[in-house]
DNA sequence: TGTTAAGCGAGACGGTACGTCGCGTCTTACG
DNA sequence: CGTAAGACGCGACGTACCGTCTCGCTTAACA
C-alpha cells in the first residue's frame, strides 16, 4: 500500500544518484573530506549541481547515504547460544567494517560534520548511531531474558563502553580496532 | 637557561593575543564551530588577520590555545591511597571540565576538525590528547607500582574505556559525563 | 550571420553588466582612480566580485569598457570638402569628450594603468589608442586622395602630434583641450 | 644663507640613501613598476621601512630621486647660433636619455604614478615636468630675442608640440623616439 | 665624559584589497 | 518535471603591502 501516486515529469534518474553517492564516497576516501564539496562532487560525476540539492540537504548527508549503500550496515550476526558468543560475534562483524581505511575515512567525516553542522548531527545520530546503538541493545535484551547477563556493567554503560571505545580508537588514537580489541572487550563485558 | 636572545624588533603584543583567544572561544561558545572563521576572529577582537596568522597556522590551533589559557588541563588531583580512590579523583577532576557547555563546544570542534585536517590532527593527538593519556597512565603505573592494579583490564585498554566512553558520550550521545558515570566506571575498572 | 550557438545555462546578467560598468565609471570621477578596487565596484553596483573577474581581466578593463560605453567615441564627424575642414571638425568633436571632466579622469586612469600593467596596455593600445589613430589616419588618407594634404609633416607624424599634443595637456599640463588649441594644430598641420 | 644648524644625534646615512634610490630604480627596471613596493626596496636596500618612509613620502618620489641621481637632466646643450641649431641641439640630447629602456621604464611609471595620486602628481609636474618645460623656453626665448623664431607655432605650443609628440611616443605608441623625428621635429617647428 | 637626541635595521601591528573557492539559488534549453 | 550547464550574490580563504609603532643599537653634538 505505498503511495504509488504515478506523477508527471521525467523520473528522477537512478544513474545520477548512484554516480553521485560513488563520487562522494570515493573523494573522501582519496582526498579526505576537507577536499569534498558539492562543486567536486557533481563534476566528477557528471552532474548538475542542483540534481544533488534537490535530493540531498548537504554533502554530509550524500557521503551518509553513499556509506549505507557501500556497507550494508544492517547485518545481525545470527544469534550465538550465550551472552559472551553474541557479543563477540557482534564485534567481530562491527569491526570488520572498520578495518577498512576508505569506510573509517567516512566515518570520521561524518562524525566530524555531526559536531560542526547541528541538523546533520541530529539526523547522524538518529539514523547511524541509533541504528547501532539499537542492535547491540537487542542482542543486551536477548541475554537480559537469558538471564545471562551480569549485574555489571549495566546495559547502556555497556554499550556506551563499546561504541566509545571503538569510535575513540578510531577518531583520537588512530590505532586499528583488531581481534585483540575484541578479545579484551569480551572479558570486561562478559568476564 | 631558557633561551635568552633578544631579538630585534617590535615584541609581540600579549594584549592582541588574549583578545584573539577570548574571540576565538566566545564564537564557538556563542555561535558554534560552523560561525569561527579567521575573518571574524580578527573582527571581533580587533586585530589584523595578518597577527593571526603570523603566530597560528589554522583557527583551530587558535581554539586549542583558547581552551589551554580558559582551563588550566594540567591539574592532576592529589594521590589518594587507592587505585580506586585516585581513579575517582581523575575522573572527578576531568568530568568538572566537560560539564561546561562552552567547553564541551570547543572540544567537539577540535576533535571534528582534527578529523578533517590531518596537520592539525597531529598536533592534536599530540599535545592536548597525548597529555590527558598519560595523566591516566601516570596513575595506572603508580597503581600497577603498588600491586593494587587488577588484572583486568589492561592498562592501556583502561586508558581507551575511560576516554572512549567520555568522548562518546561528548561527540554522539550528547549525554552529560556525570557523577553516575564516574561511579559505573570505577565499579568497571576498579571492582 | 552572427555565430547563434544556443549554450546552455544561465545567460549573463545584462543588469549586472550596466551597474558594475557604471559604478567603475563613477568611482574613478568622484574619488579617483586610487579609489578603485574591484572590491568597491562589486559593493557599489550590488554584485559578487566572481561576477567581475568572470568577465573582465582587471579592473581597468571593467573602466575601458565603461567609458565605450558613457562615451561613443566611434562618431566620425561627416567629410568636409577639404583637409582643412575635415581636421578642424574631428579635432572638435574628439576635444568635444575631452572637456568633460569625468571623462578627463578616466582617460588618465587607463593611460596610467596601462604603464603599470604590461596586459592592459596592449589591450588598450590595440583597441582604444588605434581606433582613434586610424579614425584620424583616414581622414589623411582621403586628403591625401585628393592631393590636399602638405609634404610636411608626414602623415605618421601629423597622428603623432595630434594625439601627443592632446594627451600631453591631459596627461602632463592640466590644461584643457580647447577651441583655441583647435585653431593652433589646424594652423600647424594644415598650412 | 642655508640652515645650517648642527643638530644632534646621528646623521643621515648616505649609503643607505643610495642602496635606496639604486633598488628602487633596478626593481623598475627589472621588473615594471607592479613590482615596486616600499618593502621590496626595503628588502633589497638591506634597509628598514621607516628609513623610507622617513625621508620619502611614496615611493613614486623615491623613484623621481632616484631618475635624478641616475640621469642628470640639467645638462643644456652649448647655446648654437641659429634656433634651428638649438633646437636640434635640444632634441639630440633629450632623446638621448629616452633611449635607455630603464630609464623609459622609470618616466612611464613617473607619469603613471602622477595619474593616480594628485600629491605626488603635483610634485612631479612642479619639478621634474617643469625643468624641462622651462630648458625648452629659454632655447625659444632666446631665438625670439634673436628675431629668429618663425610666428606658427607660437612659443607655447611649440613646447606642447615637443613634449606632447616625445610623452605620446614613450606613453602609447612604444615606438623609439630616434633622430628621424629629431628631424621631422625641426622640420615643423623651424621650416 | 657622560648625557641626550636623532637615525638606523628589524619586525609586529591594524588595515585594505587581492584573486580564488565554495556555498546555495536562479535561469536556461533540452529530454 | 528532472536534468546538465552555468551565472548569480555572498562569505571566507591565505597573501601582499600599506603606513605606523615599538624595540635595541649606533652615532653624533652638547653639557
Amino acid at each position: 500500500m505505498t503511495n504509488q501516486v504515478p506523477r508527471p515529469g521525467r523520473k528522477r534518474s537512478e544513474q545520477s544518484r548512484l554516480a553521485i553517492l560513488a563520487a562522494a564516497f570515493e573523494i573522501v576516501a582519496e582526498q579526505g573530506y576537507g577536499a569534498l564539496s558539492v562543486e567536486r562532487i557533481a563534476a566528477r560525476s557528471g552532474v548538475g549541481k542542483q540534481t544533488i540539492y534537490r535530493w540531498w540537504p548537504t554533502k554530509a548527508d550524500v557521503l551518509l547515504e553513499a556509506l549505507a549503500l557501500k556497507a550494508d550496515l544492517h547485518i545481525a550476526p545470527t544469534p550465538q547460544d550465550s551472552y559472551a558468543a553474541d557479543l563477540r560475534a557482534f564485534l567481530l562483524a562491527t569491526f570488520e567494517l572498520a578495518r577498512d581505511e576508505k569506510v573509517i575515512a567516512v566515518l570520521r567525516s561524518l562524525m566530524a560534520e555531526a559536531q560542526i553542522d547541528d541538523g546533520f548531527g541530529r539526523r547522524f545520530r538518529e539514523s547511524f548511531l541509533a541504528d547501532r546503538r539499537s542492535a547491540l541493545g537487542e542482542l543486551l535484551d536477548r541475554a537480559a531474558a537469558r538471564g545471562d547477563l551480569p549485574a555489571t556493567p549495566a546495559p547502556d554503560l555497556a554499550i556506551d563502553l563499546v561504541f566509545g571505545t571503538l569510535w575513540y580508537r578510531v577518531l583520537a588514537a588512530h590505532r586499528p580496532v583488531d581481534d585483540q580489541l575484541t578479545d579484551d572487550l569480551v572479558a570486561v563485558l562478559a568476564p
